[in-house]
DNA sequence: AATAATATTTAGAATAATTCCAATTATTGC
DNA sequence: GCAATAATTGGAATTATTCTAAATATTATT
């Protein structure tokens, strides 16, 4: 599997400006999630990465995991106590979980929309964040 | 302490309809949220409840916990990893999470800015609970 | 290209929140 | 008050994640 050469730069150029070394694992991993764009648990993408790096351990996964959610690259998702889910998709957006499928749908949200969510807090706040997670049925699993 | 009568009613009604009991620790976990809304953890209520009760145990914590949560008389919150926190608000709010302080306040919501959530869903989709999770700073730890 | 300095990976141990379990205790319906 | 059932308890088990220290890889320097 290939890393596109336009996120390969992306991931370099994230790397260099946080003085981190760009590695066989942390493309690896990068690029499974772009390719595959199911919000995956560190765990699948441990499974994911054994195929073609079968060396790979699931403490790297984890580390290359919080280098790239601390680089910006990728989000980190979270379902009530279920384990953390990882998502490349960089806009701003929601995330819908069907609760019968289990499918996790991003949810892309306008400025406008995330305007009037900053206008209901209380004088005296702001907010560098807004996580909405969502949960019902998705159209798949529609009566 | 004491729980309120109003809130005694609500209790017993709502365990009484899932064909649960009414138990001293189910009743003094239910009164220790309703008295300081603090938004605790199962530990953080454990350690109050205690200093009335302290022979409770914290997997009763646990399960009173779950029991209210299950006949929706408290509500659960979840912040990334952290340890679930409870809410007994049962208005449609968000959650301000403060990063400086740690502080979590309830930011209502009105049906109009609800609905406006849910016209964003793709068509098939439908939600059942949205939930909103602001991070950032709050009025007491403003610059 | 070799070497030194530094960062990363690795496997396994440790941690922390929560759930499970089996025995005891409390509550309810007769 | 007694039997039936449900809840509580303490401790063990589970699970996602983090930590640790040794081995390996990368980068900078000669």
């Amino acid at each position: 599997m290939q890393l596109e050469p336009q996120y390969k730069e992306l991931l370099d150029t994230a790397l260099e400006g946080s003085g981190q070394r760009a590695t066989k694992q942390r493309e690896h991993v990068y690029a499974l999630l772009l390719q595959k764009r199911d919000h995956p648990t560190a765990d699948e993408i441990y499974a994911r990465a054994r195929s073609e790096m079968p060396t790979i351990s699931l403490a790297t996964v984890y580390n290359c995991l919080e280098t790239l959610v601390e680089t910006k690259l990728i989000r980190q998702v979270n379902f009530e106590r279920e384990p953390t889910r990882y998502c490349p998709n960089l806009t701003q957006h929601a995330h819908f979980y069907c609760r019968e499928s289990g499918e996790i749908v991003d949810i892309e949200l306008s400025d406008q929309l995330i305007g009037e969510l900053m206008k209901v807090l209380p004088k005296g706040f702001s907010a560098q964040h807004i996580d909405i997670a969502y949960d019902g049925k998705c159209n798949h699993c529609h009566d």
